[in-house]
DNA sequence: AAAGTAACTGCACCGGGTGCCACAACGGAC
DNA sequence: GTCCGTTGTGGCACCCGGTGCAGTTACTTT
């Protein structure tokens, strides 16, 4: 359920409500009607707000699928800076890049739904590339400093191309049919890669 | 300028405009006032038609920026169908890309104003991913023919998101300074990742 | 001149998103 | 208990992209 409201400051009028109820609410609408049948308006009374407080806790209609993605995005910042120096560069992008995916295999709501929401419906994998792009950013910047470069430069930047789609590939799979698990088909995926360049 | 009214049927009222000019009117618009700073109000004006009469020629607003992006596309298909079989797989799709990228490089609006445009801009950016899903299944539909897979098979899923990262990341860099030429930054792509695999 | 046809226009409407301001609900000070 | 500062909420007006529909315009054919 994960509580909000820690360390609220001192006075002012109460919250009245969370991100996360927010986002119980809207996936439940989802499922039901669909994304494109579900209006803000519909979200804002099931949670019991006005539609317009529901810009305060999510910047879009999009950007409720997502959660608080940044959030984890700092999980995966850690998760990188712990890989050991002596690991090579590719295999420490690897381990962290399963770890964090992996990670929240038991979320609320659950991985496998979220994801199947944003890479079937059109307007959320197209808005998706921003969160893409926060997360390729991390990467970027591990690899950059493993090699004392700009986060700008060609090697970061390729790194952090293909990790994503290297992940992306994984997960079309994965949600396509229930075979192997989402570890499996990352490690498969790179796999594929290296035979496809030997 | 590309003409277009090639093989018009019989009767009708003549159309009153072209992709090309909404397309050019567009691009003069955007570099005066941006891409948010202009409505399609504004350049239903510039063009010379109603607001209306645009969606017969472009599906929204972001469509524009990319013209007629599936044309191209054919041509993609064919620079891959006549690449010798004898070619590696990963060279004969790396030779294409290459092809096609250098290819339109005189294009009217001319690549690189419209490429800036559309990576630099949220909106057009996250848009494009419908376009790139389109290259990509040129590309999966190819590799899938050449090892007897179905295009949604692992291996042609893999290689068409790592030749878009590959793609994307040249094409990233090409724009922020003017250094190396596009086709230059393309190889160097590869080499960064093979580099990095090894 | 009339009929047929294809494209354009105008209008009403929907839904996401924003700026603005008034208001509600709390805690603290006295 | 009252007043005050604080903070989130609610409502409203408005903008813009996009769609459905119905009517009109302009050309070709017979």
């Amino acid at each position: 359920m994960t509580e909000e409201q820690g360390s609220r400051g001192a006075g002012g009028r109460p919250v009245a409500t969370t991100h996360a109820a927010i986002e119980q609410a809207t996936f439940r609408l989802f499922r039901e009607r669909g994304f494109e049948g579900t209006t803000l308006d519909d979200i804002a009374r099931e949670v019991g707000v006005s539609r317009r407080t529901l810009f305060r806790y999510f910047p879009s209609k999009n950007d409720i699928a997502w959660g608080q993605f940044d959030r984890t995005l700092e999980t995966f910042r850690e998760t990188l800076a712990t890989m050991p120096e002596e690991l090579p560069l590719h295999e420490a992008v690897h381990r962290a890049v399963v770890a964090f995916n992996v990670y929240d295999e038991h979320a609320d709501p659950p991985h496998r739904e979220r994801m199947h929401l944003i890479l079937t419906t059109p307007a959320l994998s197209a808005h998706s590339v921003h969160r893409y792009a926060d997360w390729r950013a991390v990467i970027a910047e591990y690899v950059a400093a493993r090699r004392g470069l700009a986060p700008t430069d060609p090697l970061p930047e390729v790194v952090s191309q293909v990790a994503l789609a290297l992940a992306l590939s994984a997960y079309t799979l994965w949600l396509r049919e229930p075979g192997p698990s989402l570890r499996r088909r990352l490690e498969d995926a790179l796999l594929d890669l290296r035979a496809y360049l030997a």
